[in-house]
This record gives structure tokens, sequence and C-alpha cells, in this order.
RNA sequence: UCCCUGGUAGCUCAGCUGGUUAGAGCACAUGACUGUUAAUCAUGGGGUCGCUGGUUCAAGUCCAGCCCGGGGAGCCA
């Protein structure tokens, strides 16, 4: 392992904006190349180099297949059998920790473009095959759970995680690129923020005796902070502070939600994105909201294209057990492109309801719950605009102001009951990208 | 919290109207294999059918209660 220190002194070497990629060598490692580096860079092909992974399978007593984490791509390492014997050979079993170096040659099977002519291999790390449980086939999700420690070196998991860090960064890029400045809001708060969400409390009391005040309840001065704290439910209030002097400040950070709910969409623990600007009217809202999900798109279908083709076979595989009418229309790429390439629909609340009350589904009565100017809208109101109607991602605005709370902005004296604050209902599409 | 749905081998699942010794693929073990692509072939081991109670000559199968998972709704973002 190499010290900090040192690291830090080889980066500072580098000229400004270049990665320190070694010619795909990653810094601390400076003998390995990344899988990922010795597919994609054709000038590797004919050397010799050094790859380091786990192996997902071992074919034909011959060719295993291994695995970095740099891609989800797994290249086989061909095993010379006069020099490999076979105790070495039965180590090669599913997860084992295996180094291998070798010349990258045109590769003499079909499926793959290079693949590598093993001269030396080493098993760093067995793996005990009775007792692995992850296996080279489809797993379910609710399996992959509960196998938490293994769960990222299944395709799926590192897939989705490699598009994470795709996504984080480019959150970051695209308010870097807009002039924003990131803005960290405290995570433990006193701010209730005006009552966004049932909070977590943060405290240091002893739970089963804490300290009383004269009236009997829980003396909080006694507590760490002396008043009672809790865990963010939103930066907002503090980032529209940083607003009102650094103009452009956005929030991206960990945000804690303690409702009573059990559904894919809602987390105890989830990362938000706040953006807040001065001097902005609703159009550039939505034109901020629009850009970034757009960026982000653009972006994974840049960077991300390996597991997206994968996670899109995934997805029609488990499409193809629904019945025809319950399909998605479109696979994950198709959807994401058509969502990079097409403006979202922006229409007022009262549209909206027009709509709803002009539609099938309301007229042959087949909404759970009333439409009428005044309700919000419910889920399956809004999935019906965004799937059925519009069939893309739509931004409501012109809310009465009685259904939206009471921060938002109002249309203005004589404008009665419309709140202009822009409601981004694209949460259906963006949810369904994850 | 409510509605729907499920729980059978390590994993994914089949098991009809209740009826002999509960099955398959994968995984695992042993053997074979110098061009395989979730390799293949042969052989083998592996089960408290979620739990408790009930109906019945007989329950994986029917009934009740409970536990756990998944999907949806509400709540919320």
């Amino acid at each position: 392992m190499r010290s900090a220190s040192r690291l830090f002194r080889i980066f500072a070497r580098l000229p400004p904006g270049q990665a320190p990629g070694f010619g795909g060598r990653s810094p601390d490692h400076m003998d390995i190349t990344t899988i990922k580096s010795a597919l994609d860079n054709e000038t590797l092909t004919g050397t010799t180099i050094t790859v380091a992974g786990w192996v997902r399978t071992f074919r034909n007593d011959r060719f295993i297949a291994l695995n970095d984490g740099s891609t989800i791509r797994n290249p086989q390492c061909v095993i010379d059998q006069e020099k490999v014997g076979p105790e070495t050979r039965a180590r090669f079993t599913t997860s084992a920790a295996v180094k291998c170096t070798g010349e990258l040659v045109a590769s003499q099977g079909s499926g793959q473009r290079v693949e590598m002519k093993v001269t030396a291999v080493e098993v760093l790390g067995d793996s005990d095959a009775t007792a692995y449980p992850i296996q080279p086939k489809k797993h379910s999700l609710e399996f992959l759970r509960e196998q938490a420690h293994l769960r990222f070196r299944t395709n799926t998991y590192s897939a989705v995680f490699r598009m994470r860090h795709q996504v984080s960064f480019g959150i970051h890029e695209y308010f870097d690129l807009n002039g924003y400045n990131y803005f960290h809001a405290p995570i433990i708060t006193a701010s209730d923020a005006e009552g966004a969400g049932e909070m977590f409390r943060v405290s240091v009391l002893d739970a089963k005796t804490p300290p009383l005040d004269d009236q009997g309840a829980v003396d909080f001065k006694e507590d760490f902070f002396g008043r009672e704290s809790r865990l963010t439910v939103s930066g907002q209030l503090q980032a529209e502070l940083a607003a009102l002097a650094l103009g452009k400040v956005y929030t991206f950070g960990p945000t804690f939600r303690a409702e009573n709910s059990n559904t894919t969409r809602h987390l105890a623990e989830f990362w938000m994105i706040e953006p807040e600007c001065a001097f902005m009217d609703l159009h550039g809202d939505m034109d901020l909201a629009e850009g970034l999900c757009k960026h982000l798109i653009a972006r994974v279908l840049k960077n991300s294209m390996d597991d997206l083709v994968f996670l899109d076979a995934r997805l029609k595989e488990e499409e193809a057990t629904k019945p025809k009418e319950q399909r998605a229309e479109m696979g994950l790429i198709d959807r994401l492109k058509f969502v990079l390439e097409n403006p979202f629909e922006r229409i007022t609340y009262t549209d909206a309801i027009n709509i709803l009350l002009r539609s099938k589904p309301f007229q042959k009565g087949q909404f759970q719950f009333p439409v009428e100017w005044g309700i919000d809208l419910q889920s399956e109101h809004e999935r019906f605009l965004v799937e059925k109607h519009f069939k893309k991602p739509v931004i409501v605005t012109g809310y009465p102001a009685k259904i939206k709370a009471f921060y938002m902005r109002t249309n203005g004296p004589g404008d009665f009951g419309y709140s202009e604050k822009a409601r981004p209902s694209l949460r259906w599409t963006c949810s369904s990208l994850a």
C-alpha cells in the first residue's frame, strides 16, 4: 500500500486537467491494468499486461472469465494446462481473486475481440465453492438483498453502482457548468423545514430515564446541543439564505424522513438535490430541471452503455413474464433516448384537470380517486398524464394555493388561488430510469 | 395503516379436483474434456413443503390464526 502523502505527490506532479491514468494503469497498483482499458485501449493489444479480478466462471478447464469491476465485461484469460497444474486449476472457483499476467492477443474464439494468453497466474484469495451463494446465473433482487456483502459482485448491482457514480458526478458537473455553488446544508438540525416530513431525533439522552423539566416533559436542555435536534428533512431553508448572497447554490446530500411508508419510492435515507437561485423565474426553474435530467441521461448513455445494455436485457426478460397489456412500451435505453430527445410537456394545473375530465379512464369510472378542480393530483392521475396522454415527462404548474405548501410563491394579488411553484411531475419517468 | 399476491432443495421454480416413495434446471461433490462463451457430458448427495392448530381414512394441496417477502395505495419527496 502506498501512503496517502506519496499518492498526493504523484497527483500533484501531473499537469492540470490530466487524469492520472498511466495508460490504463491505476496509480495505486502501477503494475495492474484495468480490464476496461485492456479491452478498450487497442494500443495494448500485443503487449504483456497484468490484470487482477474475481473469477466469474471457469470454462472447459481452460478459460477464466475475469471481472475486476471496471466494466461489466468479463474477458477470458486462457490458461496453458501444461504450465498450470490441476491443483491450481481447481482453485479457479467462482469469485476467487486471481492475478493473471500474459499477452493480450486477438481472440481465437468468437465472442470477443481480444483475450489474454496467460503466462503467469496467481490465486490471491480462494473462494469456497460449497459456501459461496452467488451462482453464474440470474438471481432475484430479493435474494441478493439478503446477500448484502456479496451483491456488488453481481452484474446487476455492479452495473447500478457504476451508473450511480456517473449520475452523482453528473449532478455536480451540471450545476458547476451552470455557475452554481455546491452548498452543504447541516445534516443535524433543529429546523423541521416547516413540517416537510416526519423526523428522526438525534439525542444522547438516556432513552429509558431521560432528564425531565418542571412540567415532567423531557428536558432537551440536558441534551448534546442543549435543545431538541433531528436529522434534516430538507436543506432548503439554509440553501435559500446562501442563495441570497451567492446567487446560485445547490445542495446534494443525505436527507432523512421517518415516514411510516413502505414503497420503493419512499426511503428513510435518500440523497436530495435542492437548487436555489436568486433572480430566477418559473421558466428558468423548469429549464434548469429539464436540463439536469437531460444532462444526466446524456452522460449515462455516453459512459455507461455496457451497463445499460445489460440492464435493458434484464428488464426485457422481466417484462416478458408479465401479461401483454402490462408490459412497458419502450425498453430502458429507448426510453432514456426518448426523454433526452423530446422537450418536456409544460401544462398548468387547470389544463391537467381538463385533460383528466375528458379522459377515457375518468369517463369510464376507472380512476379510484375523484377528479375536480381543487383536488390534489393522485398517483394514478399523474401516471395517466405521463404514461398514457403525453407519453413523456410533464411539468404541471399553477396549482391552487390551498393544496400547495405555504412557502411556494403565489402569482400575486388578484390572481388568487394559484401557486407559481413548479411541481415537477416528472418523477414517474425519472424514478423508472433507476 | 389498507388492498393484492406469494412462502416447496443453496438459488429459480413445477407439483392438476386432497391419494403410493415430493420433482426439474442451476449450484455443489466425483470423473471426463486443449477453443469454451451463464461451456458440455456422466454419476452422486441434498427437503421439518414458513409456523401453529383444525377438517379428513388420507393434507405440499382444503379451512383459521400468526410470521416473513414482493407489488400497489395512502402518507410523502
